[in-house]
DNA sequence: GATAAATATATTGCATGCAATATAACTTTA
DNA sequence: TAAAGTTATATTGCATGCAATATATTTATC
């Protein structure tokens, strides 16, 4: 079999194990921020990235949230939420308040404005579904297999 | 059926699609960001990071590439690219050159430690396929389903 | 051959991600 | 209850990602 034109290997096979085309992590990375890229024009409408955008998700579906609980849901440690918090609170979406009973904790809540974005991401939601251009059933199927693989990636890198 | 206790919502099962637990793209987020940390500590051993290591693969698949096509490849553009690549340049790894025919282009190509770097690679390559616990096949099923998604995406997101 | 258009790459500014570290508050323990 | 340990969050520094812009070179057009 003629092997394409490549920098030279030894073993052939196991040179085609680093190409991009063949790796599962690029495949990963790159449909990722293919998925960003769909979303980045939809939700400059509503003023938010796709990270505030998730953090937004988290809340609607939870009402109000620790800094803790928050980060574990969006998979984002204090350094990437923090601040990404902040902006959120400037935009007046959300607000921060320490917890009563534990001076140390800080509950995240969402405003009014924060509580009616929800409607309108419901359209972004739906463009999304349409860009993929896969079934209900191909999306559900992927996804499972996608969280499937987070548990046995962060089972082996160590907690969370 | 019992509805989970979250922020009221006037339709429930439209409020369900915005549950991350349930949302495509957010599976895509974290699993490449949990493929991510599984790989830091393995390639912190070649002192690269996952971006770098792409565009390493780039090269080790290709030998020499332009910067236009690299980053078609690794799926960055320039204002990723260009200091990525001039890090590479500062670890030795791969050179910088105009090209004879046209002063505008840049060819990017390995150095021998670069090229050397390679065979560390495949046991990186080793370490992250036993992290995924998947058997071959579905690692194959799942890479091209995410190709085939990531197609959809780029053709309605806008080109490349 | 001068000028406009197109091409290839680099730079700037903003927003993540994350390791390492810092700070404040709570809890345990002697 | 004072010191040590633990917990919750914030800050700093470095490395992406990308839109917008800038620069240099080549090509097209007249």
């Amino acid at each position: 079999m003629p092997l394409p034109k490549d920098a030279s290997d030894a073993d052939p096979a196991q040179a085609q194990q680093l190409f991009l085309s063949n790796q599962l992590c690029f495949a990963l990375y790159a449909t990722s921020l293919a998925m960003t890229k769909v979303y980045r024009p939809l939700l400059a409408g509503l003023g938010l990235t796709y990270p505030q955008y998730v953090v937004m998700m988290a809340l609607w579906q939870h009402g109000e949230l620790g800094m803790g609980q928050l980060g574990k849901l969006v998979a984002l440690d204090s350094g990437t939420l923090a601040p990404l918090v902040r902006k959120l609170v400037g935009l007046d979406l959300v607000t921060r308040q320490r917890t009563v009973g534990d001076d140390r904790s800080v509950l995240v809540s969402l405003t009014a404005a924060g509580l009616a974005l929800r409607e309108r991401a419901h359209r972004v939601h739906e463009s999304v579904r349409c860009a993929t251009r896969s079934s209900p059933e191909q999306i559900i199927g992927l996804t499972e297999q996608l969280q499937t693989l987070r548990t046995f990636l962060l089972g082996t890198a160590g907690q969370d």
